[in-house]
DNA sequence: GAATTCATGTAACTTGTTACATGATTTA
DNA sequence: TAAATCATGTAACAAGTTACATGAATTC
């Protein structure tokens, strides 16, 4: 029910077509939402479909014709009811597939476990930079297309990456520090 | 490609029915993956077709027969190769209907949105009492049941969700603070 | 010369969710 | 007396993933 929504919420910015949408996506909501091309052309079409979107051609010459949509009086009543109905956390489906493999690290030996902790620093960190970026991006987009009132909310969000990020890598770290003893206490034995 | 993976993992530690590997992943890996008894039962099937489980059944009156599921020499050897392969983090798919909500805050009362984050911090906190719980039942369980060696990556995991709970909750916190300025700050315009 | 961007999709397959069906026993 | 526990599933639908198809223009 979230990507239909999320398609309805970014259309209201402005009328987009399906390809803009994605690119959309990636550069927004990516670390909260992904979606693929073909899923959205998919929901775009049942969107419209049931009345939420309507879309409009724009002939091109070399590519194929622009189909773009825009949101319409029902849909922006579906949204925002969607909107209002936030979920409860403790009922909320996780998948974790790097936590999964955690748990069966007994399974795993310990250098390995070792070596996949160490990349996964890494690449916690990487993403950190990434939200660097994506903090001077929301200042300057927002700006430049007047949409200062989101700026608010987003950066909400991305004050939430940061931090989720900065206690994952500290876990990470004291986690591979706890396999080393660990370690050690088995070679003992 | 996880939940079959995740099944024969489960299954290797002791066989179950499709049943009892519901009532299992509920208090063990549900933080991580959730799974429908009706999903569970379809992968059983896929799994045993595939040769990497074998059932048998246990007669019981009043009650259906118990299936009941052990793993294969073939189904060790698949899930080992699963394990090994941990997932790149930067290319890691996410869903957050809770976080797509307030990246639409704009269009949201700030009182709904209070009230929201308010709803996030105390069933947060609960999620959190529950974790001390789960602290116990580690504890007990790998102990009484010959699980010692599981038990330090079962802690790994617990830390990990304590530490996002707790960021988690400041996050909430901090933004239901900024939230309240920021609306006296809309005010006044 | 190879990869990326723009622009549309369809098809097949895999996963996840919800509803339905059955039915005795135990607990609140 | 209503709900939860035990125990099996099927069916239908919704959502996510991967592969295929087309093809010019641009950038590396």
């Amino acid at each position: 029910m979230s990507l239909p929504n999320a398609i309805l919420g970014l259309l209201m910015y402005t009328p987009m077509t399906g390809y803009d949408l994605k690119t959309m996506i990636d550069r927004s909501i990516n670390f909260i939402w992904t979606a693929h091309l073909s899923q959205i052309y998919r929901e775009l079409g049942v969107l419209e479909e049931k009345g939420l979107l309507t879309s409009r051609i724009e002939p091109q010459e070399d590519r194929p014709d622009k189909k773009i949509y825009s949101v319409t009086e029902e849909g922006e009543k579906a949204f925002l009811q969607w909107l209002g109905k936030f979920p409860a956390i403790l009922s909320t489906s996780t998948r974790d597939e790097f936590a999964l493999r955690i748990f069966f690290g007994s399974k795993l030996s310990d250098e390995e476990l070792a070596f996949q902790l160490e990349r996964f620093i890494r690449e916690k960190k990487e993403e950190l930079a990434l939200l660097d970026t994506v903090a001077e991006i929301i200042l300057t987009q927002t700006e430049k297309s007047g949409m200062e009132s989101e700026r608010f909310y987003w950066n909400l969000l991305l004050k939430r990456g940061v931090a989720m990020g900065q206690v994952l890598v500290k876990w990470a770290e004291e986690s591979a520090a706890e396999l080393r003893e660990h370690h050690k206490g088995r070679k003992k034995e």
